[in-house]
RNA sequence: CGGGGUGUGGCGCAGUCUGGUAGCGCGCUUGCUUUGGGAGCAAGAUGUCGGAGGUUCGAAUCCUCUCACCCCGACCA
């Protein structure tokens, strides 16, 4: 492809509305364009290295034995009522009404629909196992889209749904997609690591995260690591076990103290000169409707998807101010146990383990200290609701210690159990004729984001330096005065004849100096730049630059194309 | 959803406080020179100043409403 010929758009300067370095960069190449937010346009570049990424996953999909179809985007609301997720999906879930006044549903996911496809037509554990992939545009009304490609509106995602006779059987299933991430994240150039994450939404049993590793902004999940065992989690799913345990004392009396001016944790333990392990913090929430008080230890922090799976409930949220304060009779941050009427109170284990704690005397400005569970408050419900913290105790193998570091999630895997099959009916006869409803799995690549992590985790401060497999191409030919007809036909030679050869070859024939064309060659970032100049042509000779390296390796013009070529080979690998 | 901020040519911005009819850099067009890491000179083109309404002789600027976009927060007792 010639420069002149397509369409690439750089830009010289970073665009205002760009934080992260891979959504500069996709827009300074010339990439892609913003048309709203979370809503982007994908411009000739973006179009090649989507169509590559594609391949990749369709490939590895294909391999592993599932099987393509293509579902509708546009969803009848009815089906998500059926399976109960139309009030859970809220307003995440992009709904518009047709003429009739009817609601629809544009498609986040499609366990509903893949559901329907199979319900009443696959009757036989003949036909079982199944596994029916797409890869799709997907709409989900982010609360906050941001930072480009990775947390958009309208996105591309590739998403697969297996059908199993029992538990037993989907774990090969499960296992064959796990395998396929880490061969498709690979091949796309990228390490990932597999961690267990929750199962939110979706629903079922377990589930996984694939995560990109990244020490930037990109990384919008905090993963913890045994740094002994294999044990790996998202902030959301990680248990851990203390490092920090309080001594018990002897009860004292309890006493209620004025704490002028003191709510917050850190001011309270200031006021009292007590540290913050010796606090009892009192969180209220409403779930669904319902006042909770979940009490965790001052220096700790609350896990609300534990609290929330804990609860089993479908809306989680703190307590506005006017809650609080009909329920405690105190402005916001002097909420305690002591007292507390009608409110069901959940408390993670180890308060359970103190003694002589401060805890909130639902009064203003003013706290208990010395409270003592069983003496002056009952905990009868408890459950694990903090989060674990870097440092901690894995919960795996008891010894490693666990480290946090940053992610991009760029695939998952859910085991859903009979969730759908059960709420839409779908199940197949056995050998025997009995009848059983189907065991289900989801698993989900999100294609756009995978390129954008990408970026996010190679580039350096002149540009993309594209992984070889997802490069839009393979070679730039640069040559290096657009005046010099020698330079010109030795550089529409090579094009010729790479091009010939098969080789994805991008030739800026700009009229524009040297400077430019190496700056905008850097920015997008292919992976082999060949320089074509006078000088060199003289002695017969043309540049190879690899954009993941510094140095220049020198080629004879006569076998350019045969160098060129080796060189992608390694690179692509 | 709460808080903060920004909308001025394709991009990045100034001008707004203190009203007088729009400017800078980059990019773009044409010409000449230049030509190995974002060239120089010259001549040009491109704006209903996000939108609607209002105040005023006069509005990018003041007032009201509205839309869009960005950032932070939504972990706080």
């Amino acid at each position: 492809m010639l420069w002149t010929k397509t369409y690439i758009p750089t830009l010289r300067e970073d665009p205002a509305d760009a934080v992260l370095i891979s959504h500069k960069l996709l827009l300074r190449g010339g990439f892609i364009r913003k048309l709203a937010a979370g809503v982007y346009n994908y411009l000739p570049l973006m179009q090649r290295t989507l169509n590559k990424t594609i391949n990749i996953v369709r490939q590895e999909m294909d391999r592993s034995g599932a099987i393509e179809i293509t579902m509708p985007v546009l969803h009848p609301a009815e089906l998500w009522q059926e399976s109960g997720r139309w009030d859970v999906m809220g307003k995440e879930q992009m709904r518009m009404q047709d003429r009739h006044k009817n609601w629809m549903v544009l498609g986040g996911t499609h366990e509903e629909v893949v559901t329907n496809i199979i319900r009443g037509e696959l009757r036989s554990y003949r036909q079982l196992p199944l596994n029916l992939y797409q890869i799709q545009v997907k709409f989900r009304d982010e609360i906050r889209p941001r930072f480009g490609l990775m947390r958009g509106r309208e996105f591309l995602m590739k998403d697969a749904y297996t059908f199993d006779t029992d538990p037993e059987t989907h774990k090969v299933a499960y296992q064959k997609m796990v395998d396929a991430y880490f061969a498709t994240f690979q091949r796309c150039g990228l390490e990932v690591r597999k961690v267990e994450s929750d199962t939110g939404a979706m629903g079922g049993t377990m589930a996984h995260e694939f995560m990109v590793i990244v020490t930037t902004d990109g990384g919008e999940e905090v993963i913890f690591f045994c740094e002994n065992c294999d044990y790996a989690a998202n902030i959301e799913k990680a248990d851990s076990i203390s490092t920090s345990k309080v001594e018990t004392e002897s009860p004292k009396l309890l006493e209620k103290v004025p704490t002028p001016g003191a709510a917050t944790v850190e001011e309270v333990t200031a006021f009292l000169k007590l540290p913050a392990q010796r606090l009892v913090k009192t969180l209220l929430y409403v779930a669904d409707g319902d006042p909770v008080a979940a009490l965790i230890r001052g220096d700790r922090q609350i896990n609300e998807i534990k609290l929330k799976n804990h609860l089993k409930c479908n809306e989680l949220e703190m307590a506005d101010a006017a809650t609080v304060e009909r329920l405690t009779n105190a402005p916001v941050g002097f909420a305690g146990p002591i007292g507390l009427k009608g409110v069901r109170i959940i408390a993670d284990p180890e308060v359970g383990e103190l003694t002589n704690v401060v805890v909130g005397a639902n009064e203003n400005e003013t706290h208990y200290i010395n409270a003592n569970i069983g003496r002056d408050f009952e905990i009868k419900e408890t459950a694990p609701i903090r989060s674990a913290a870097e440092g901690e105790i894995c919960p795996n193998c008891r010894k490693g210690h666990l480290k946090a570091q940053k992610g991009i999630e760029v695939g998952n895997t859910f085991n859903l159990g009979y969730k759908y099959s059960k709420a839409l009916g779908a199940t197949y006869s056995d050998d025997e004729g009995n009848e059983h409803h189907i065991y289900m799995g989801s698993y989900g690549i999100g294609v756009t984001r995978t390129i954008q992590a990408a970026v996010e985790k190679y580039n350096d401060d002149k540009g993309i330096i594209w992984p070889a497999p997802i490069a839009p191409y393979n070679v730039e030919i640069v040559p290096l005065s657009s005046q010099d007809d020698e330079v010109n036909k030795a550089a529409f030679d090579l094009y010729e004849k790479l091009n010939r050869a098969g080789v994805e070859v991008l030739m800026d024939d700009r009229d524009e100096r040297a400077g430019v064309k190496f700056n905008d060659a850097d920015l997008i970032g292919i992976p082999l730049r060949v320089n074509i100049g006078s000088k060199s042509l003289k002695n017969g000779e043309i540049e190879l630059k690899e954009r993941a390296k510094s140095e220049i390796e020198m080629a004879s013009v006569d076998s350019a194309a045969e160098t060129i070529k080796k060189v992608i080979d390694r690179q692509l690998g």
